[in-house]
DNA sequence: TATGAATGAGACTTCATTCAT
DNA sequence: TATGAATGAAGTCTCATTCAT
């Protein structure tokens, strides 16, 4: 039974889940302190835990409200038109998350170079079933020659890698370029020479 | 003075150094902890404490020795051939050391979603140096007419992302395909559809 | 000036001192906690501690209640029969109280292993009087030869021992009979045997 | 498999299960602390956590090691003479036990207090056995007409009720007194008594 | 070289209590 | 009268590090 949440209450907990996301973004789980995502979220600790009984209370919320704004991103995404049209939409939609959700997507990072010890098992049921999905379309592409024969999985591999890249190394990346996904023309020049590659090794020259 | 190292003191620092590789690569530095490299090494803490003074000491060592190894990877490298050649073997020597150092790239991987407190400057000045040649070499290609335009900077991000995922995000991938790289198929597989999509994006189709 | 104490005040510190009562019983001052204390009374935290503004408070005012019904347990008995009317009543009287004050019972145990920090004046003053005079009764029984030649304090340590331990040990007594005091023929047995082997013991044989 | 145990580990450990006795004697297992106990061993807090990990392993630690003191003291008592001899030396046993660990009865008093969360099945196990074996020599003494027809359970219950109550209540006792069972005249006197009561109520005059 | 013993700092969590409404 | 929110103090436990042998 889901407890009547008062304006304050609501408010107070986005404040922690978003200080919580960025720590946990940068240690991991166990790397991380209460203490650090108290201060960052401006309440003292006994308080913080008036919300969330526990750390790990507070981890799975963060992965939880993370894999929501995933999932409702890639509701967004449709699969009705051609390929090119299709994975174009799918690099926009991820590189979208990367930007919007740097954080939370280095927060799954980490809990998968953890082992996914809380995720293993959404991985391997809801996640293998979108990517099954997602195979079984590629597959039809190739067989109807609508693009090069190309392994399905490792396109998907390919296209998650690189969008969640500029998020996960963002700091890597800032400090070779200067620049972000926040920066437009940095964001614009990335999505363009990612389709520009992707596209072209995927698609058959017409 | 550099202490004469003995036979069972290099094996001992080498044990240590492997298992805080595996530990750092899970928990990142925060949160490994000494107890569990000793314990993974075999050995008692004091004992480990003997070889590296202090935590920070083994993590610099692994961060050092993951990095030669790297450098010495990069090394092996050759520009000297057809851009097709050239970046058909950059894509080897990565993938590469994503299958040898796994546990090592995740290293980096958790140093630099910390903010890579140790290597930020090595990251702006060895790499950005590195990364500065190689953006000429293919700058050189695109105005020569050999490949098509590109942006070299987010081609580099793409080969690096690619490569370095199958490493950072193994976990996920055997969830999803019950393989890894070690497996000699799924390895080649890799290679080839990374191989084809990139060098089928980059290069003029004859 | 005492305040007037509406209705629902009455009840409400009334549902505090009985659950208090049972917190306390089970785990002593330091050890039973508010939030017990109010979840067992079914009342917020705050709530009842308007009520009792301290732990200490409540702990005082159990004490207060059952030292007061101790008490008043103590005044029904009459030392004006024989020396076996008497006895045979005072046992009555203290199994009586073990089985409606259990709870108290125990949280009087307890507090006296705890090195009774709040009782022990008035076990020194208070109890000393009364045990005092009981003792002179007892004494005069023997040398007027009603009794057998008994060494009063330790008569009564014993009626103490034997009548409280139903009330202190009832999950011991519980687990080897399945019985407690509220099981009316248990009870019932229980006094029997206990008047029988007091009695006997300490009465001349006719 | 048991560690090895070095010298000072074994004093150490005794020291800490001597203080533990007595704290949670005290206050019972909620009530006590850690730092209490470290105070009282002479030894700092992170140096007790060597020895015993959590605090729950202190108070198994405890409540086994008065278990067994408690056992090896039930093997002096022989069931081998006449009635009379019989109970005179189950007082005795208890009596003593009650001299010598008068903390670790008040420990096992507390466990008991609490619901015996830990104890129970020990409880409802093998002192149910030693129990049903008493008791069945007890029934026999009756059929035989050795002693008056008594009920063997609540003689039994008295028994423990009036020797432990010289160790729980020791501190009701020795503000009513003066004196413990460590004083010696106190102690035989008390024996003395417990005996003259309950033999007499026990046994048949001759 | 190796390890049992020891500890201060700090992490997670609980709890009595207060505040504001 | 009632309760959600807040907190300082204290309690349990972990961890990097040091000491002694």
């Amino acid at each position: 039974m889901q407890k009547k949440r008062s304006r304050i209450q609501i408010i107070n907990q986005q404040k922690v889940l978003d200080a919580a996301t960025d720590i946990f973004a940068k240690y991991g789980f166990r790397g991380g302190t209460i203490d650090q995502i108290a201060e960052m979220a401006g309440m003292s600790k006994p308080n913080l835990l008036y919300y969330f009984k526990t750390k790990k209370e507070i981890y799975l919320a963060v992965l939880e409200q993370t894999l929501n704004k995933w999932l409702q991103c890639l509701q967004d995404w449709q699969v009705t038109g051609t390929p090119e049209e299709t994975i174009s939409n799918y690099i926009d939609t991820k590189l979208e998350f990367s930007r919007n959700h740097a954080a939370g997507s280095r927060v799954f990072a980490n809990e998968i170079m953890e082992g996914a010890p809380i995720l293993k098992t959404l991985l391997g049921e809801d996640l293998k079933r979108l990517v099954d999905e997602d195979t079984k379309v590629i597959k039809g592409w190739v067989k109807n020659g609508d693009i090069r024969p190309i392994d399905p999985i490792h396109l998907i591999f390919m296209i998650w890698a690189v969008t969640q890249h500029y998020a996960d190394f963002e700091t890597q990346i800032e400090t070779l370029t200067g620049k972000t996904l926040q920066d437009e023309d940095f964001y614009k020049q990335a999505k363009k020479t990612v389709k520009q590659i992707i596209l072209g090794g995927v698609l058959k020259e017409s």
